[in-house]
DNA sequence: AGCCAGGAAGTCC
DNA sequence: GGACTTCATGGC
């Protein structure tokens, strides 16, 4: 068990922000969290987190996954105070990080999210676990691991398209098909050495990948922080808020968070 | 019943 | 290089 005090974490916020889709609520503030091949349990209670791991594997693994050597205050404190709109959207979504995730469940992810919904999303990404993943267990309960390429690899068009996948499931068989090709080890590496151009190109040169999909990829895959998608949802918030643009150089380094807290501020206030 | 969802490819010009 | 269409599918 690991216990720490954390600003700026908010695990039902993160949860329901739209950037993971595999975590298992498990009650209000409690989710088991399976990540780059392991698995953890956190709790919260204000800001003190509990995980189920040892502090070894929290340090070597979970602390990173949640970004916290960012200084997510900082950033908050950076906004300008001019902006109402941003500083009411930051406010709400405090607690929002930018995890960083497995490369290839992302770019899986969120191939599936194009022209779909958060539910629908969640459901075919953990279809895909439960079908190609590996069923491990941790303590008492059991949870599935997501699929690699390779296990991937083994699916056809139509299985995906049981999963609900649709016109993507064509997607998915071609881009498993790709990065098998160049073997997903190399691929990776390459992605991870490039830089945000030169990643942008490698990923929309990939069927089914087009410019919000890579910058998504960016973002949560590879953690380039200044990626900013352009989604539905921010597409009408910059219409509606900012005519004149959105300063994204003034927030250089980190406005791919600042897209988080809008993102999820307008799922927000759309559902009321 | 039609519109929307963390869009992209195909097809025109 | 843009605009326009098509692509599955579930939720509201």
């Amino acid at each position: 068990m690991v216990e720490r005090h954390i600003s700026c974490l908010d695990l039902d916020q993160i949860a329901a922000s739209g950037q993971c889709f595999t975590w298992q609520r498990l009650g209000e503030g409690h989710y088991g969290i399976p990540a780059r091949g392991s698995y953890v349990e956190a709790e919260q209670r204000g800001e003190r987190l509990v995980f189920s791991c040892g502090e070894t594997e929290f340090e070597a693994l979970w602390a990173d996954y949640f970004d916290l050597s960012t200084d997510y205050e900082a950033i908050q404190a950076a906004i300008d105070p001019a902006d109402g709109y941003l500083r009411a959207a930051a406010r709400y979504g405090r607690g929002i990080r930018v995890l960083r995730q497995d490369l290839w469940e992302v770019l899986v992810s969120f191939l599936i999210s194009q022209n779909n919904n958060i539910g629908r999303i969640t459901r075919s990404v953990q279809g895909l676990c439960r079908r190609w993943g590996e069923e491990r267990r941790a303590g008492s309960r059991t949870y599935w691991s997501f699929p690699s390429p390779a296990a991937l690899a083994g699916a056809s068009e139509s299985d995906f398209a049981a999963l609900g996948l649709g016109y993507r499931a064509r997607y998915l068989v071609r881009l498993t098909a790709e990065v098998e090709a160049a073997g997903y080890e190399d691929w990776a590496r390459r992605l991870r050495a490039a830089g945000s151009e030169e990643a942008m190109e490698r990923l929309t040169g990939l069927y089914g990948v087009g410019k919000k999909v890579a910058q998504c990829v960016c973002l949560f895959g590879l953690h380039q922080v200044d990626a900013f998608p352009v989604d539905t949802h921010i597409r009408r918030v910059l219409e509606a808020h900012y005519p004149a643009g959105f300063d994204l150089e003034r927030y250089k380094g980190y406005g791919g968070i600042l897209q988080q807290y809008l993102f999820y501020y307008d799922l927000a206030v759309k559902s009321r």
